[in-house]
RNA sequence: GAGUCAUUAGCUCAGUUGGUUUAGAGCGCUGCCUUGACAGGGCAGAGGUCACUGGUUCGAGUCCAGUAUGACUCACCA
């Protein structure tokens, strides 16, 4: 049955996934192999495949598909992640298109409508991810809040209580008020918006002075409790002591004097509020000032403000600068860039407020994290990151773990009035309670409202997916992990802290190596970004152009840790790539095998050639996977495949039309063919199966299974001359191309006579490649002049043919000229080196002779050209 | 404001401890090619003062200093 024209990617990637879930091939269970283990970065349960992830996972796959053939025990572990914040708020979105409130709902509800959207979207991302062809060892699919995950939560944050390392306090803290949650640092993105600087007039108590203050935000001033100016301001002397009326609120407020206070910023003084601004809240605590709390959790004015109750912050900032226009108390108004911090997740301005949150303490406990990536016992790839790390680890701030929402693990620690009890469960920090509370009945124990950050579930990944605080089966035979791969924007969120929780629990580091991939942007370098609409939709890629396609695009242009610019076309050239490779086995499969015809010698020569370029490229392929390069081993594959197997190899092997050709010729050629296939196979899974199963002969084992080659010995000098007999033949082609003559036109060459050309004349093997793949009817040296004869020169050679050139002769006088100039260039530089007694006799002697032998071969060039120009300047 | 990194062909990038015939690849571009694996193809070609200025060295794209430009990270002053 002779095979399909074009290569149909669906219809076979379909196919093999099925027959490897079959089989059973990505599970992984503790044998006496070594083990190669990737833990995946769990994707947000509401995630939908997007580009980054598709890199991320891309590159997981080649190193476990590789590790697989290598013959470890390769472990793959999927899962999702809970992404509180984010489900929270599509549960939220979804409740309120069907007219539910959240606030409506008990806790208990608003889960049991979480779950439920759980159990119908969370399955999504995990299938397209198999679509990608990823081999994950999907009987250990995991979710950060299922049973055994949760319990290591809770068994972790209790440790932590137990050691004294959590603490409860109140902060000030990055408040969302629209998912009406605290944020991290790290979610929050500032960014420069445009604003105003409003300039505010606070008279003194007897209305006989005033001083002007600039600020961005007019609104809070209903929360100031003092107006702050520096010592040193002379412009401000007679202020000292006093105390200054809060314009409309009408509060007398000191006048605090502190250095903190910038004289050349705005008008030199400032509103203190000490309730909504970290800077201002210091200066509060130091001056022992009131703190008035004017927001409520949503952003709109508590009571406590006196004015606009209810109102929210921007519709009273508008409103507040018309009455105090109004009042005569707003000198100015001036435009001002400044810096805007955003939610991440909710886009929602960021409100400073007062807290009382639960927090790690991260000063101990991430001492041996650091020194842990100094070291390089847990190396980055690439390397840069440690800088990165290092800065952040040495200024470690505590980590702030509550979060005020219902989707997420519920903070274990229970309250009696003050005291804090942490347990479990309610009946086991019941128990602790009762020792100081004899009286206590259950229902006065009352649990923390809060949910914990999801990260402090994700921190423990490496170790919980193998149900490491309960279980040491599984976690002593994969654990620490092998490598990590994941985006350096989550560095500080999950690799930093995923390194700390290591070493807490398992006294370890979770993984040896770190990669980094970068960013996948679009061509004009934007971000991909749903609300850009710049990114394109993963699944209809990998229907257009396959998986094996899209992942070649992916893979081709990501140098680690670099940005991707993400194009089409380069998946387009992965899906041609695959073609390629199909109509490489189409026509050996198409081959009429005679099995008497004994094998040309050109074919053993082209044999022995691509054997010992097949060693080379994997030698190559190793140490660029040793240093994490794998776009580059993918190129070097690719150009080995493309240029050298099916250009050159396939062309010099092929059996002249409708002849048959000899048995050990095609049985080296799949042989060839079996060590694509298995170099190729981590990057392109599915064409190099469908190819294998074609080729393997006696294997009875596939593709994804078979034995990664070894890199055996091979001798460098075959591929010279093989290379040599290549720029002859590139050389004649590019005669034919300028003088009209038909590529398969048999031409006779003349070569002139020096060692490498008496070499290549002399070895059957060599004159006989050589004249198949130039089209020759003989080659001979010739050390007279050719009449009429156009030449070429390779190596150091001169190479011509009888032939009336068709070019004009001036044009190709300029041209040799040219090429003479360049020539004459290139020796004059060799012999400045050579010249200089110091570069002969301090440079190590391969170097010097390296360039007396570049010298020799310019010195002949040159006196072909000149021997050329002065036959072509004759017939002028 | 502090720090990190980058600057090589029209574009995107390699270039491993300084020495690989005065720099490589892919895409793009130009010319030619179609019965015979593949137009999702073949053959060939053009294209670079390695950002700039100095320095170290026998020798610098590679090391050092400065300049310019850009990117990112962290911290943020009303």
């Amino acid at each position: 049955m002779s095979l399909a024209k074009q290569y149909d990617a669906k219809s076979v990637e379909k196919k093999w996934y099925d027959y490897w879930m079959d089989h059973d091939y990505f599970s992984s269970t503790p044998d006496q192999r070594d083990p190669f283990t990737i833990v995946i970065p769990p994707p947000n349960v509401t995630g939908v495949l997007h580009m980054g992830h598709m890199l991320n996972l891309t590159i997981q796959d080649i190193l476990i598909r590789r590790a697989r053939t290598k013959g470890m025990n390769a472990c793959w572990v999927p899962g999702t992640d809970h992404a509180s914040i984010a489900t929270e708020a599509k549960v939220v979105k979804k409740l309120r298109e069907a007219g539910i409130k959240k606030s409506d709902l008990s806790r208990e509800e608003f889960l049991k409508h979480a779950w439920e959207w759980k159990e119908n979207y969370g399955g999504i991302i995990l299938d397209q991810i198999k679509k990608l062809g990823a081999s994950c060892d999907w009987n250990r699919t995991s979710f950060t809040m299922d049973e055994t995950r949760s319990k290591a939560v809770t068994k972790a944050f209790i440790d932590l209580y137990n050691k004294g390392v959590l603490y409860r306090g109140k902060r000030m803290v990055n408040w969302d008020p629209e998912a009406r949650t605290v944020l991290s640092n790290e979610e929050v993105i500032y960014k420069e918006e445009k604003g105003k600087l409003y300039h505010l007039k606070y008279f003194t108590e007897d209305k006989s002075a005033h001083l002007v203050i600039a600020t961005t935000r007019p609104e809070t001033l209903l929360g100031d409790t003092a107006v702050a100016i520096h010592p040193d301001d002379e412009r401000y002397a007679s202020f000292r002591g006093k105390k200054v009326i809060v314009p409309l609120v009408n509060r007398p407020v000191p006048v605090i004097q502190d250095s903190y206070v910038d004289i050349e910023f705005g008008t030199g003084a400032l509103k203190v509020t000490p309730a909504h601004d970290p800077n201002d809240y210091d200066l509060g605590k130091k001056h022992q000032l009131e703190v008035i709390e004017i927001f409520e959790e949503d952003g709109s004015i508590s009571p406590d403000g006196q004015l606009y109750i209810g109102k929210d912050r921007f519709k009273v900032r508008k409103e507040i600068v018309a009455d105090l226009e109004e009042a005569g108390l707003l000198e100015k108004i001036e435009d001002y860039d400044h810096n805007i911090g955003r939610s991440e997740r909710t886009n929602a301005v960021i409100e400073p407020r007062l807290s009382l949150q639960w927090y790690v303490n991260m000063k101990d406990i991430s001492k041996k994290a650091l020194e842990a990536v100094e070291t390089d016992t847990v190396e980055f790839f690439p390397k840069k990151m440690k800088n990165t790390y290092r800065h952040w680890m040495a200024n470690i701030r505590d980590w702030c773990i509550s979060r005020q929402l219902w989707w997420g693990h519920r903070i274990p620690a229970y309250y009696v009035g003050e005291s804090v009890y942490v347990g479990e469960s309610k009946e086991e920090a019941y128990k602790k309670a009762l020792v100081d509370h004899p009286e206590l009945t259950m229902d006065q124990l009352i649990q923390d409202e809060d949910a914990l950050d999801t990260w402090f579930s994700s921190w423990l990944w490496p170790i919980s997916v193998f149900d490491g605080f309960e279980n040491e089966h599984d976690i002593n035979y994969y654990y620490p992990t092998s490598v990590l791969v994941t985006g350096w924007d989550i560095i500080f969120l999950w690799v930093a802290r995923m390194i700390i929780a290591g070493y807490e629990w398992k006294n370890e580091f979770p993984f040896k190596h770190v990669y980094f991939t970068g960013m996948v942007r679009d061509k004009k370098r934007r971000k991909m970004s749903k609300s850009l609409g710049n990114s394109p939709d993963a699944l209809a890629l990998i229907e257009n152009f396959g998986a094996d396609g899209v992942r070649f695009g992916m893979l081709s242009c990501s140098p680690a840790g670099g940005d991707l610019l993400f194009d089409e076309k380069l998946c387009e050239q992965g899906r041609n790539f695959s073609n390629k490779i199909w109509n490489a086995l189409r026509l050996v499969d198409g081959w009429e095998v005679d099995h008497n015809a004994v094998q040309p010698i050109e074919n053993e020569l082209a044999i022995d050639w691509m054997f010992s370029l097949t060693n080379q490229i994997l030698e190559k392929v190793d140490t660029d996977f040793n240093s994490y390069k794998l776009s580059e081993a993918l190129i070097s594959l690719y150009s080995y495949v493309w240029t050298d197997f099916c250009s050159w190899y396939l062309e010099m092997i092929k059996p002249a039309y409708q002849t048959p050709i000899d048995p050990i010729t095609v049985e080296k050629t799949k042989e060839l063919f079996r060590y694509i296939c298995t170099m190729l196979h981590p990057f392109m899974p599915f064409i190099t199966e469908e190819v294998w199963q074609q080729v393997k002969g006696q294997e009875s084992i596939d593709c994804i299974l078979s034995q990664y080659p070894e890199v055996d010995v091979y001798d460098p000098q075959i591929l010279k001359d093989v290379e040599f007999i290549k720029e002859i033949t590139s050389g004649l082609r590019d005669l034919r191309n300028k003088n009209n003559i038909k590529p398969k036109e048999l031409l006779h060459l003349y070569v002139q006579q020096d060692d490498v050309t008496e070499d290549l004349i002399k070895d059957p093997r060599k004159k006989a490649l050589l004249s198949k793949m130039a089209f020759l009817a003989d080659v001979s040296i010739s050390s007279d002049a050719v009449e009429n004869s156009i030449s070429f020169i390779a190596g150091k050679s001169k190479f011509f043919i009888q032939h009336e050139s068709e070019k004009d002769p001036k044009e190709l006088l300029e041209e040799k000229q040219k090429e003479l100039e360049y020539q004459r260039g290139f020796v004059a530089s060799v012999e400045k080196k050579l010249a200089n007694e110091r570069f002969v006799n301090n440079a190590p002697s391969a170097v010097v002779n390296k360039e007396k032998q570049k010298l020799e071969d310019g010195m002949s060039r040159i006196k072909i050209l000149e021997e050329s120009i002065k036959e072509l300047s004759a017939k002028l």
